[in-house]
DNA sequence: TAAAAAGTTTAGACGAGTCTAAAAAATTAT
DNA sequence: ATAATTTTTTAGACTCGTCTAAACTTTTTA
C-alpha cells in the first residue's frame, strides 16, 4: 500500500524515465515534484526499500517491473479521471490535470473498473494520451510531432504534449487545434522553424517551432 | 485550508453534536474516528484554534458556525458523490460509504458544481439521507423511526440509518426493503417491540424493534 | 590532472498526526 | 464529604514528509 506522496514520486519517475527505458537523477526528480534533493534522497530509499525502484547511490534511480506496474495503474486512474471530467462533466482539457492529480489517489479498484466501463473503456484521455488497460497495456500507434512531419501534407492531430502550465492548451483551443482536428502543412519558415498550416481546411494560421513539437500527429 | 485529517473531525463532531445542537465529549469523538482520547485533545485544540469549534476543558467541544458550513460542505461532497456511485456507476447502496469517505475530500468546487448538475440537482443520496445544498442549507420532511409509527397504516420508507456497517443495508435489501418501498404494519408484538410489515403489498416479514428504529419513514 | 563547479547525500530539525503512560480533573459511590 | 472510579489532559515518543546546512562524490574546466 502506497501513501499519496509515494504514488506522486512513482509517477513521475516512471514519467521521467520513460516509461521505465531510462534511469532518472535525484535533481531531475527534485524539479519535476517542486521538493528539495534531500527530500528526493529519502523518498528514493523508500521506494527502493519497498522493490519499486533500483537506487544506486549519486547514479539516479531505475524503476522496476513492479514500480512500472503501480505507476501505470495510477496514470491508468489519472487518464480515466480526465476522460470522466471532460466527457461527462463538461470540463475544458485544460481544467482537469489539477483534479485528476487529486483523484487518481482514491483507492478503490471497482469504482476504476466501473468508470471505465461507463465511459466505454476510452483508450486515450482528452490530451489523447493512451490509458493503459487495466492490465497496465498500453496500446498506442505511432505519432510524430508536427515540426516532423516531412513535406506538406495533411495530417490528423492524435495528442499534445502537456507540461505544467494549461496556458499551452488554452492556446490550441483558440486557434482551433484539437484531438482529431485535421493539419494541412502549407509553408515552413527555415529560419525560425514556425509553420503555416490550414486547419480543418478552413483556417490558416502559422504556429511557432515550439508549438509545432508539443503537437503529435499521425506520420 | 483543512487538511483531509481536520475534515474528518470535524465532520465527526458535526455528526455527534446532531448538526451542532449539543455539545460532543472527548471520548465521543475518540470512539467515532477510532482514535484514542489523547489525539482527540491535540486536534481539537487545532480546529479551536481554526475557530471551527469551541473547546473547553473536560467538558468536550461545540461546533461553530463556520465549523457548521465547513462540515456540511463535506458532508455535501460526501452525498453527492455517493449518489454519482449509485446512479451512474451501478453501485450497490451497501458499497459507497469507503469510497465516498476518500472522494469527500477532494478539493474542486467546479467539479462539485458540475456533479450536481450532471445528478440533476439530487436532494437526497442513496440512503434517503438530504444533501445539503451549495449554501448549506438542508431542506428534510418531517421523517419518524418505523417503530414510532402509531396505529397500523401503511407508510413510505423515506431513510435508513446507516452506520459503520453495512451488513444491515444487505440485509434490507434482501428482505426487498429500499427508499420509496411501501410498507404497510400488520402487527406489532409488544414483547419484543418487534413488527410485521408487508412491503409493497407483496412480501409479509418480520423486522426487529433493532431494525424499526433504523428505518425512517413519512409520519 | 588538479582545481573548481555541480550534484548528491547526510545530519539534524520541524510540523502533522498518532500513540502510551502518567498526571489531573470531574463524576460517582460509599 | 471523602474515597474510588472514570474521563480527560499532558508529557514524551514515534513515523512521515519536508527543509537547511554541511559533507561528500562526481563531473567539468583549465
Ligand atoms: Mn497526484
Ligand atoms: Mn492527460
Ligand atoms: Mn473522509
Ligand atoms: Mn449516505
Amino acid at each position: 500500500m502506497l501513501s499519496l506522496t509515494e504514488e506522486n514520486y512513482l509517477k513521475a519517475i516512471y514519467h521521467l524515465s520513460d516509461g521505465g527505458s531510462k534511469s532518472v537523477l535525484t535533481n531531475e526528480v527534485a524539479d519535476a515534484m517542486s521538493t528539495k534533493p534531500a527530500s528526493v534522497t529519502d523518498m528514493v530509499k523508500k521506494l527502493s526499500a519497498k522493490k519499486l525502484i533500483t537506487y544506486e547511490k549519486y547514479y539516479g534511480v531505475t524503476i522496476t517491473k513492479q514500480g512500472k506496474t503501480d505507476a501505470l495503474n495510477i496514470i491508468r486512474k489519472h487518464r480515466l479521471w480526465e476522460t470522466f471530467l471532460v466527457q461527462k462533466l463538461n470540463f475544458h482539457w485544460d481544467q482537469v490535470h489539477e483534479v485528476a492529480e487529486q483523484l487518481e489517489h482514491i483507492q478503490s479498484p471497482l469504482l476504476i473498473e466501473k468508470l471505465d466501463e461507463f465511459l466505454n473503456f476510452p483508450v486515450a484521455d482528452p490530451h489523447g494520451h493512451p490509458i493503459p488497460d487495466k492490465n497496465g497495456k498500453i496500446h498506442t500507434g505511432q505519432q510524430i510531432p508536427l515540426c516532423e512531419v516531412p513535406g506538406k501534407k495533411t495530417v490528423t492531430v492524435l495528442a499534445v504534449n502537456v507540461k505544467e502550465s494549461s496556458s499551452f492548451l488554452q492556446y490550441l483551443s483558440k486557434i482551433g487545434v484539437y484531438i482529431g482536428a485535421k493539419l494541412a502543412i502549407l509553408d515552413k519558415a527555415e529560419f525560425d522553424g514556425s509553420i503555416e498550416i490550414m486547419i480543418d481546411g478552413k483556417k490558416k494560421v502559422f504556429v511557432s517551432k515550439e508549438a509545432s513539437q508539443n503537437i503529435l500527429v499521425t506520420p
